[in-house]
RNA sequence: GGGCCGGUGGUCUAGUUGGCUAUGAUACUGCAUUGACAGUGCAGUGGUCGGGAGUUCAAGUCUCCCCCGGCCCA
């Protein structure tokens, strides 16, 4: 009996037991990725995480959910390019090195604050990093060698190159418009960085006078942008104004007669059904000053104080001009009523705080125009999940102005542009070498302005891009765009885009954009876009809710391998996913199974390669049920999307191999009363030794750390990772796979007899009478059981038992043993 | 107001072109236990498939209306 022990000797699987894997991985330079490969290459343009500090829950499976595809394609024989790549740009880390150091990024030097930014980011960096290698994530490398941060001066200058060459193509241009303004910031933002949010707010109800006719009654939530007021639109249809159209309103306070005008945009439900339209209050007085050629007037400062325009409010915060401004209608009996709503508030997206609209001259890159190629992109790229294709084109039909792509901050890469000191002609670098500008303190590369030929300096360019400007570009720079001519061109053309589907309408479109706009392809062969990670009740996770647990002492817990499994095992791709502890704790015991069912196969040694033909029967079935798994998760995972694999291959595992086939050979592996034949033995060996292999293979993508440990132990010490996924086999398939469910129900059969008679497992039983269709199974069942004498189809005698097995047809009969066994 | 996704035992989830008694997990209850695993095995309790109407021999599945939740947009 002790001529069977097992390989591996450790009862269970210890999530610590991972760490000694990372080790290893690193040691052998496991994913690295090989440029002078033969196979097909497959680039991740891995989603550059923003670093704020350790990661959070959502962030683990996230990146364990792309690090998945990422060593899926790898095992199907894929050269798998999966750089790691930061992203260090933009407004999160200058507020908070304002706020942590109690500074203003205006009034501190421009250098002492890059360098105050650029140290809080190596420090978030290295717990981030230390994060993600805990989990398992295969990036190519962790050295900053071969991975990339989008604030070095090479990505800069990549930046820069492309800005420099639309410039070139003309789809660059400067104007002055009212545009998305964060006082927070100091910046303009785009339409895509702006977020909305319901809140309370009163509604004023006004009296506008109008020479010989009846007041205007009119309700406005910003009363302080009355100085503003350019018109008063109402609705075409509503019988109330009739004949006040082409005349003027008088405002109040301010005295400025502004004209009455029909308009469709006025709702005749909304307050009184007359619109006040100030430059600029919401978007639809942008549009309305446009399309009536108002003259607007600027009441906000982008300071946030009202200015000179109004009047003896000028130098106020808004809040408090609209407070003193209705105090003072109200003195002046022009303010008649009051009541609570709510209103929809516009949102710096990286602030939160409330925008509004100023006209700032900025740098506006055309989209309009690429908006139908786009749509005809995301029609022919593949989206996981496709449904998912739908938000992006929702996004396309509402982008209806430019890009805006200059802000007013620091940390950030700089527009490469001077200014001729005498003409004051914007002049860009030639395009050439690589090379990063700082142009508010470096001299250009010219010293001539090609409009006026001037030699009289420039003046250069203080301000930065809007960060997308740096990050739509990854899927590109991570193939050797503007590096190495001859990567990209082996390489552009099978990047695939992972990303939660939160930032669709920025990083996806943008970077489709702009890769349009410089190459005039698609960016990406797939587009994969998942959904997001909530907590229990549904809700966002978030430091300030308290709901976002630190993931570190889970994993701690749990492992990696069970954090990873549960990321797919709860959803399905393009599914938010409501984390949960508890959820997690059971997932966890799959590994624990795992284990042991490798524990036990590893009592017996592996035999030398055996062919189908050779084997039993019954191990021809089990190695075509092995197939049969394997052909039905591949589509599956093709579709990028693991949650349907898992589950089939956790059912495959579990309910199929361990509960029974493990049960059914074990008599025939261990063969102590010799009733079998030692080619009978062996045979059961194979089979068990190379449906586990198959079990780990389908699952290293998914748990690396524990089918690597098993794999280095069992079967090759060079580990699991670079193996091959299992792919069909037309050679294994055996008819019996028909009766899988019939033996599975006679095995519960003989489990229920027993239990009901109160009989042991191991208890023998002296005769038993079974479907003749489980004639091949006989000699298994029979050690399994312990079942003496074994039929088939009807008993011979009426001392049998009856048991019905349920969904099938089938009867078995059991002779109970007799009293003085 | 519009779009997208979803609503299936306490909780999460599967359910192709409609087709037997609605899948699995988890939790709960009972029984069992030494050739891997008590973090186990077997079994059981638990479901008006969000509501209503329609099409059909047959609806979780198709059509329409409504309700609820999430996200996005106006």
């Amino acid at each position: 009996m002790d001529k069977f022990t097992p390989k591996i000797t450790s009862k269970r699987w210890k999530p610590e037991n991972e760490k000694e894997l990372l080790a290893i991985w690193a040691d052998e330079d496991t994913y690295r990725f090989d440029m002078d490969s033969d196979k097909p290459w497959y680039t991740v343009d891995t989603p550059p995480p923003y670093l704020s500090g350790p990661m959070h829950v959502g962030q683990v499976i996230h990146y364990t959910q792309i690090d998945q595809i990422a060593r899926y394609r790898r095992m199907q024989g894929r050269e798998v390019n999966f750089p790691l790549g930061i992203d260090r740009n933009g407004l999160p880390v200058e507020v908070r090195v304002e706020k942590g150091l109690g500074i203003s990024m205006h009034e501190t030097p421009r250098d002492e604050f890059i360098r105050l930014c650029r140290e809080q980011l190596d420090k978030d960096e290295k717990i981030a990093l230390d994060g993600f290698k805990r989990v398992g994530i295969a990036f190519n490398t962790y050295e900053k060698e071969g991975s990339y941060r989008t604030d070095d001066s090479n990505y800069r200058a990549i930046t820069q190159a492309t800005f420099i060459d639309i410039w070139n193509k003309g789809l660059v241009y400067r104007d002055a418009r009212p545009n998305n303004w964060c006082f927070e910031c100091g910046t303009t933002i785009a339409d895509a960085e702006v977020e909305y949010s319901e809140r309370p707010t009163t509604l004023s109800y006004l009296y506008f006078h109008v020479d010989g006719m009846e007041p205007l009654k009119i309700a406005t939530t910003r009363p302080e942008l009355l100085s503003a007021c350019g018109a008063v639109f109402i609705h075409p249809d509503d019988e109330r104004y009739q004949g006040y159209s082409g005349k003027k309103a008088k405002v109040p306070i301010f005295g400025q007669e502004v004209p009455i005008i029909e308009s469709p945009t006025a709702q005749m439900e909304f307050g009184t059904g007359v619109l006040m339209v100030c430059s600029y209050g919401d978007q639809a007085d942008v549009m309305a000053f446009r399309d009536y050629a108002l003259k607007p007037i600027g009441a906000v400062s982008p300071d946030g104080r009202m200015t000179e325009a109004a009047g003896k409010y000028a130098g106020m915060e808004i809040e408090a001009a609209r407070k003193q401004i209705v105090e003072d209608l109200k003195s002046e009996g022009l303010l008649y009523s009051q009541e609570p709503g709510t209103q929809r508030v516009p949102l710096c997206w990286r602030s939160k705080t409330p925008i509004e609209f100023i006209a700032m001259e900025e740098y506006y890159i055309k989209q309009t125009d690429f908006i139908d190629e786009l749509r005809k992109i995301t029609d022919e790229t593949t989206f996981f999940p496709s449904h998912h294709r739908q938000i992006l084109h929702n996004w396309l039909d509402r982008v209806t102005v430019d890009w805006p792509v200059s802000r007013r901050r620091y940390y950030g890469t700089e527009l490469p542009i001077w200014y001729c000191n005498s003409c004051g002609e914007a002049v860009v670098p030639e395009l050439g070498e690589l090379r990063y500008y700082q142009p508010w303190k470096e001299d250009p590369p010219f010293s001539k302005c090609p409009k006026c030929g001037a030699e009289e300096g420039f003046k250069g360019e203080e301000r930065t891009f809007d960060t997308w400007m740096d990050s739509s570009i990854s899927g590109m720079k991570v193939v050797g765009y503007l590096q190495d001519d001859k990567f990209f061109k082996k390489g552009f053309g099978s990047v695939m885009r992972p990303q939660g589907k939160d930032i669709v309408r920025t990083w996806l479109y943008y970077s489709l954009l702009r890769t349009f706009q410089l190459t005039g392809k698609p960016a990406f062969c797939e587009i994969w876009v998942s959904g997001h990670v909530v907590d229990e009740k549904g809700e966002t996770m978030s430091k300030s809710k308290g709901n976002s647990p630190d993931p570190l002492p889970i994993i701690e817990q749990y492992g990696a391998d069970a954090m990873r499994l549960y990321g797919v095992l709860e959803a399905g791709l393009g599914s938010d996913i409501r984390f949960s502890e508890e959820r997690l704790a059971g997932v966890s015991k799959f590994m624990t199974k795992l284990w042991n069912i490798a524990r036990f196969i590893s009592m017996f040694r592996e035999p030398p390669e055996m062919k189908f033909k050779e084997l039993t029967p019954v191990d021809q079935w089990i190695l075509s049920e092995a197939n049969r798994l394997v052909t039905t998760i591949i589509p599956e995972c093709d579709l990028l999307d693991f949650h349907k694999p898992i589950i089939e291959i956790r059912g495959f595992t579990w309910n199929l191999f361990a509960d029974h086939i493990l049960e059914l050979l074990k008599g025939r592996c261990f063969n102590s009363e010799d009733v079998f034949t030692e080619k009978e033995q062996t045979s059961a060996w194979f089979a068990l030794h190379s449906v586990l292999k198959i079990i780990l293979r389908v699952l290293a993508p998914l748990t690396p750390f524990i089918t690597d440990r098993i794999y280095r132990d069992l079967y090759n010490p060079n580990g699991i990772h670079l193996n091959d996924y299992p792919s069909p086999r037309e050679d294994w398939k055996s008819k019996l796979v028909e009766h899988t469910n019939l033996l599975m129900q006679t095995n519960s059969g003989f489990w229920k007899f027993k239990r009901e008679n109160g009989l042991s497992l191991r208890q023998g039983l002296p005769a038993a009478i079974i479907s003749k269709d489980l004639k091949p199974w006989a000699k298994d069942i029979q050690a399994m059981h312990g079942v003496e004498k074994i039929g088939f189809g009807t008993p011979d005698g009426d001392d049998y038992v009856e048991v019905n097995l349920p969904e099938t047809e089938e009867t078995i009969f059991i002779k109970p043993p007799t009293a003085a066994e």
